[in-house]
DNA sequence: GTATTTGGTTTATAAAATAAACTACTTTAC
DNA sequence: GTAAAGTAGTTTATTTTATAAACCAAATAC
């Protein structure tokens, strides 16, 4: 047995619940995630950004018309911290 | 789909270890945690603490021979957290 | 005797998460 | 046209958590 490290970018609520949409989804909005998540923008908005300083997500900023529209993806350095951190909280979970 | 609350109080690596740990022995004392759990003893008290303050797990000190011994147990109440938890986040985890 | 180890607790510090406030526009109502 | 409200966020401040460091009391080793 013995506990491994869960990564930490990943063991937050709100971090979690945005890879595991866009695992999902493949792309999705700022506004679709905090739908999705029910999150506040202020705090979706500083998780997006650990996210992607961690390499774990790619963020697009471009103009739809004339609004902003920020556009997440996750990258696969992303989606391999995913798998391996559903491997070790399995860990946890099942004892 | 949807992301539901994940227990604050299980969201949390050592608390969840613990939890785990003391699901699947039913009884440990504070010396087997803290090996089984890699954990530094302060923290482990302070942990274990709100756990028991939670009434997911209970707490009795004796002394064995001449030496203190914290023994904590997992109450019926905190395998029910538990096993809330684990539905919880397995909607996190295959999405 | 004093130095170290055991079994912890308490307090202080660092790191996270969350909330509140703010920016920079755009749209709608008057 | 301009004031009010809405959209799409960011930045800063506050609260909560986690971790580390310091401490305490008793026992054992030297």
């Amino acid at each position: 047995m013995g506990f491994n490290q869960l990564d930490p970018l990943l063991h937050s609520q709100l971090r979690l619940a945005v890879m595991s949409l866009l695992i999902s989804v493949e792309t999705a909005d700022f506004v679709y995630i905090k739908e999705q998540t029910e999150s506040t923008a202020g705090n979706l908005s500083v998780q997006l950004d650990k996210l992607s300083t961690a390499g774990y997500i790619e963020i697009t900023k471009q103009f739809e018309g004339k609004k902003p529209k920020t556009t997440c993806k996750v990258t696969q350095k992303g989606v391999d911290a995913f798998d391996n951190y559903v491997k070790e909280i399995q860990q946890y979970l099942k004892p």
